[in-house]
DNA sequence: AGCTGTGAACATATTCACAGCC
DNA sequence: GGCTGTGAATATGTTCACAGCT
């Protein structure tokens, strides 16, 4: 499946879910218009899935949920920790998002041991000692870095050797990962500066 | 300048930076190491700045970080504010990556009456009836969105109604806006669900 | 000798346009 | 009639490979 393909399943259960459970059945076209994608590239990304539209109808809402969620691998229930506890790391661990679709923080580590044992959203902060054992016990196989930058990498390589197999890093630094690791760089000042590239010259 | 380029500029910066000030010239092959990327790629998208290397040396670090600063609009410093002040939008607040890079945060708003008028990070907490007032003021032209999914739709409404032109929305909730406004969505269980999809297969 | 800058080759992604089916 | 699924056409992005400068 192509990446770009990849990258463009979530937002489409994003706006199935959205779309409430008025509508039993999705043209690529209305799923187009709310992801704002060509329809064409909606039925090629979806043809990817299996051939579950149907011609002259569409496609059924509810199916499609399931679909998506398959292909994504969010039927299991992955367990994830975060690493840094932070402003960002306690704002991630009280975010609803990730638990309503199929995440479930279980652990929220810290190097600051002015931090250790305080109650986070109903997990108290542990040290980072008890990161490789908890990893292993509870089949922990994701990880959301929220370190500063320079602690991410030493991190990183403490995750990875504990087991771990996927990183989202929040931290303002690139991580050297080996190749089967997968790994996603969340930037948000490099988010401010693409915007203002683009409004720096009125290139809207 | 391609969007894919200009996704990397901010890229570069950091890695520029990162280096520290031991480093005078850098070569391609050098900061593609840094930045994950081929140095063909990275001494094309520095092309489209200017022919600032020299060859057979490399690039003045200096004078190219000058440069990538001045493609990116970051030479004037943006004023941003910040519309909910959930988890994510106080913790927004108080990251001090924005303002390492040239954004400057002004003010903070929420709907919730109980929020109002709290501080966080030096700032007291606004109502949405003074966002028209104090964007037209001090000349905002960039707003962070961490409301609720469903207020995103409305306040972005309300923001580019004052004279907002670029949006950064971390609201679960694709925006319909004008084209002439710039906005980035960033989704913090999408990035989630796209990790997932790797791990699930194995497909590293 | 070493590195940039860039045309040409390749790879990936998007869109068009229409045959095929309900 | 209306919508999917998909080959063919186009557009965008990346990498190679090397001429050209210092």
């Amino acid at each position: 499946m192509p990446k770009a393909t990849v990258e463009r399943l979530p937002l489409y259960l994003q706006c199935l879910q959205a779309m409430g459970d008025v509508e039993s059945t999705v043209s690529s076209e209305e799923l187009a218009n709310t992801a704002g994608v060509n329809s064409a590239n909606v039925r090629k990304d979806l043809s990817y899935l299996g051939s579950h539209g149907v011609r002259g109808v569409g496609y059924n809402r509810l199916e499609l949920c399931t679909q998506l969620r398959r292909a994504l691998g969010l039927i299991e229930k992955w367990s994830v920790v975060i690493v840094g506890v932070g402003n960002l790391g306690s704002a991630l661990a009280k975010y609803r998002g990730f638990d309503a679709s199929g995440f479930n923080v279980v652990g929220l580590y810290d190097a600051d041991p002015a931090k250790l044992g305080h109650p986070v959203d109903g997990h108290y902060v542990k040290s980072m000692d008890d990161l490789e054992l908890d990893i292993k016990e509870h089949d922990v196989s994701m990880a959301i870095l929220t370190t500063p930058a320079a602690a991410a990498q030493s991190v990183a390589d403490l995750l990875i050797e504990a087991g771990i197999r996927s990183i989202l890093n929040f931290a303002p630094s690139l991580l050297k990962v080996p190749d089967e690791i997968n790994c996603r760089q969340v930037d948000l000042a490099t988010e401010l500066q693409i915007l203002s590239y683009y409004q720096a010259a009125g290139r809207a």
